[in-house]
DNA sequence: CACCAAACGAACATATTCGAACAATCAAGA
DNA sequence: TCTTGATTGTTCGAATATGTTCGTTTGGTG
């Protein structure tokens, strides 16, 4: 039995079952755990399998990723962006909060307000700022997005459209570098669109990734923000528009 | 066993369920609680899980309340209700779900079926279900209560009163000896009598503790519902009544 | 608020696994 | 035959994983 004959086994082996541990492939070859020690180590600094204690199985490129990471994904500068965005908002004050993670970290930051008024299509908000006692949430009527859990539909913008609120915290999608605010979802636009005609004020949180990255439905422009969130400087047009707009950049 | 296999499952575990207990683990693992709480401590450190007293769940503010769920009472009794009564749902059916520990039950139990439509007041159930690629969830529109995300009001109401469903699964928070359906909340007891109005079939699970319970507002009688699931056998009175009335009894 | 049982983490003991160094074997070529 | 390099076996101290014990914390209940 050739060393590479036994590395190829080994990988089909791990194929089939993901994993494998020493012990199994010393019954199966007949060798001493050392051999297999070095043929794993080998594999794995060939990045052909990923080396545990005890075996080894394959790269961990499980389901895990998708969702869970989308999460984190930039986490750290979301979560400081919503930590400058909630110092503005008073305690009693009423807002609307919409869909998107950053809204959900904001969603977190504002629990140690006091005595706040929540309207939201935001499934994810409701069940965070609902569990608060002095809280008064309401949640917008409609149908249930997969993906995220946000409430979309006409029934929900109409919902929304019952209430006029200090803030509109808006999550967005992309923005263009003419100032565009984009969405991929025609059925979320409506309804921020109705958050941005009720709001006194309209609170914008993006992080830097957002900047120039493209979607399908345009929602308005930036100049019908008030105030606009983000950790990074965003490019000079934008700058512009603010400028001109006269909306107030929070660079954190 | 290595503990990256290990590790790996129990995430899958927990991606299936959103929850998982010490207890459950160290059953299906053969190890002590003490390993398996150094698994979920170091995946906890990874940012992969959310750790809990008693076992560890997503890190997804909403899909947490399953853990809530694990601590439910007589949640063993509840599940069995569920598993019957979700057994006379077939696929493709349109169902309202309102609010209660035991639907919340009843919609994991529902995670099966095919197709199905869903209108509920209740944020868990519409969590839970809405995460299904293949259901429609429609989250009615209202105020939020703290204490177990339900969405209740006037408005609520009115909102279920647009649909019109196969099935009405109600829970309830008492049954007097007289056939009286109890609950502690009027404005919940609104929502309740919208859906039974709507509903083809009106579906009544409840455990044992719910039989003779006293609560403030009265909600309809017993003789409203076609089914009624429960665990244990109902007093003599409410036998009769059921007999009357023509109400199918399950029993688990 | 006091109580109790369950769950927890720290500390230690034990068993397993690891990697490094070295020896043994073998094949190929000078 | 001798040498060389590759592969494998062997040994051993270090690192890692798991079980065990015990005192503390937590969460639910009366």
């Amino acid at each position: 039995m050739s060393q590479s004959h036994r590395h190829a086994l080994i990988l089909e082996k791990i194929q089939a079952s993901g994993f494998v541990s020493i012990d199994e492939l010393v019954e199966s070859f007949q060798v001493t755990p050392q051999t297999i020690r070095r043929d794993l180590n080998q594999l794995a600094m060939e990045q052909k399998i990923c080396r545990h204690h005890g075996g080894a199985g394959l790269e961990s490129s499980t389901v895990n990723t998708s969702y869970q990471t989308r999460k984190v994904l930039n986490l750290e500068a979301k979560e400081k962006i919503a930590a400058a965005l909630v110092k503005i908002i008073p305690d009693g004050a009423s807002l609307f909060i919409n869909i998107g993670t950053t809204n959900e970290i904001i969603a977190r930051a504002l629990l140690n307000h006091r005595h706040l008024q929540v309207v939201t299509n935001n499934l994810h908000v409701a069940s965070i700022l609902g569990a608060k006692e002095e809280f008064s949430v309401i949640i917008a009527g409609g149908e249930v997005r997969h993906s995220d859990g946000g409430v979309i539909g006409e029934a929900t913008s109409d919902f929304i459209n019952q209430f006029h609120m200090d803030f509109g915290i808006i999550g967005i999608s992309g923005i263009l570098s003419d100032g565009s605010l984009l969405d991929f979802d025609y059925r979320e636009v409506l309804v921020a669109q109705a958050i941005i005609k009720n709001s006194r004020q309209v609170l914008l949180a993006t992080d830097h990734s957002k900047f120039g990255r493209n979607a399908m439905v345009r929602l308005g422009t930036i100049g019908q923000a008030d105030h606009l969130f983000t950790d990074t400087p965003p490019p000079e047009e934008i700058m512009a528009a603010l400028d001109e707009y006269q909306v107030i950049l929070h660079m954190v």
